[in-house]
DNA sequence: TTAAAACCTAGTAAACCGATAGGATTATAG
DNA sequence: CTATAATCCTATCGGTTTACTAGGTTTTAA
């Protein structure tokens, strides 16, 4: 399941996205624009700026705005940083790695195999998406 | 994330199916065999008889086995059961579907477009994969 | 100087997860 | 008939995560 904070994080984007000028937006406006609890809303934009998606002006007339093209921010890049793997399984995760603690062997698992296949269908998906391709419908 | 719960279901069920003979299968043999507490497996294998993918037989020399051909379970069904539904936003999965508080319109939503994408991929390949590919390499 | 904005830290209620506890029930073997 | 081995059932529990909320500090523009 996708947390919230990813999802909010994600149409957030989008709104900053598809604002032609770039001119900083606030957080209040996204927050009331997208139905989003506006305390929380300051905590995922700031996580967003702090991992190089947005850049930000403080004080009167400040707020959030992209530092990047739309079409070079990639959704697996948003997502392993708001969400973390994109993988189901900590053992075919690509940047979030871990070994199960059963399972001897992962080339004879069965669930591994499986899990692969659906990592990288997954992540094609998310790899074809940029942040142009979902904010512009 | 795939819950572990949902992750010993499908290494019980491809244990299971790796028994040619179709005896029943115990819970402590699968439980040892997997590294999986005896006590949670229980749980889930009961659960996997509930929902019609194993029968049971009690007392001595009972346990569990398929009550359908492997290649007939497929693992969308499984996944759904154990671990609920397979889509990541419950506004775009087709057997547990609910709206979102927040989002007037789906049409609309950047985040609801992307995560339809992402569940027909990882239905594809769960629909095409069924026990009987899992449990055999 | 005032107001508006980002920034920061902490806490918290609720849900969920992975497991454990302790038995009740049923079937088989002898 | 009895001992044993197995499933079945209910309840509980500690830990973690989630989705917020509270209450400020700091910075900037007008």
């Amino acid at each position: 399941m996708l947390s919230k904070k990813t999802k909010y994080g994600i149409k957030a984007l989008a709104y900053i996205a598809r604002k032609k000028d770039r001119k900083p937006v606030q957080a209040s406006e996204i927050s009331e624009s997208e139905n989003i609890s506006q305390k929380f809303l300051e905590s995922i934009l700031l996580e967003l700026r702090k991992s190089g998606f947005l850049g930000s002006k403080k004080g009167k007339g400040g707020g959030y705005y992209l530092i990047k093209e739309t079409n070079e921010i990639k959704m697996t890049a948003v997502i392993r940083v708001l969400e973390g793997p994109i993988a189901m399984v900590p053992c075919v995760s690509l940047n979030y790695y871990e070994k199960c603690e059963d399972c001897p062997d992962e080339k004879t698992c069965s669930v591994h195999k499986l899990m692969i296949q659906v990592r990288d269908a997954s992540l094609n998906v998310l790899g074809d998406n940029t942040l142009e391709d979902i904010a512009f419908t």
